[in-house]
DNA sequence: ATAAAGGCCACCC
DNA sequence: GGGTGGCCTTTAT
């Protein structure tokens, strides 16, 4: 698995948005994650656990600005999107379902062409590491209930209403 | 190498 | 509504 380049300025920062605080990290390469962590410490749990051989440097101002970016202007900045093959190609599936449209766990499992790794595509999308961006509040269950998010389903619910017309 | 844990689903009651 | 068995990947022993 290709891993985050120590050489590429990695950094991260917090902002508000309109789900919340979140958490971004970014470098040179784009950004390669986004969350909304109950506490700043779970956030840097979170980073570290995720890249153990980077060191990120605190920066609120670029944080800022980028939320900004995506959140009121609804630019789509570039990704660095780091995962396994499964992982990857779920998130890339995921990206391609509209906002204000839900898909399911079975559907992407279909689409990428694994329609019996229904569970392990949950997991997958579980492991999401860029939240909002990567779409992973639009997936829910066939059966119709929402199924599970990883920062609550309030915030799910709240990000499928936002983007509801 | 192997076990255990998942943002699921279909099927039963 | 709740429980079981099967499915598949990832992570931690």
């Amino acid at each position: 698995m290709r891993q985050l380049p120590a050489h590429s300025d990695p950094s991260y920062g917090f902002s508000t948005t309109p789900f919340g605080e979140c958490c971004i990290a970014f470098s040179n390469d784009g950004i390669c994650a986004l969350t909304f962590p109950e506490t700043r410490e779970s956030a840097y749990a979170d980073l570290d656990n995720r890249f153990p051989d980077v060191t990120f440097k605190h920066n609120d101002e670029k944080a800022d600005r980028l939320v900004r970016q995506i959140f009121e202007k609804g630019s789509k900045p570039v990704l660095n999107i780091i995962g396994t093959e499964f992982q990857l190609s779920i998130w890339e599936a995921l990206k391609r379902v509209p906002a204000g449209k839900t898909t399911t766990y079975a559907q992407i499992a279909e689409t990428i062409g694994r329609p019996k790794a229904v569970r392990a595509v949950g997991t997958a999308i579980g492991a999401n590491p860029i939240a909002y961006l990567i779409p992973c509040h639009r997936v829910i269950r066939t059966d119709g209930t929402l199924g599970g998010f990883r920062w609550g389903l309030d915030c799910k619910m709240k990000m499928l209403a936002y983007e509801k017309k």
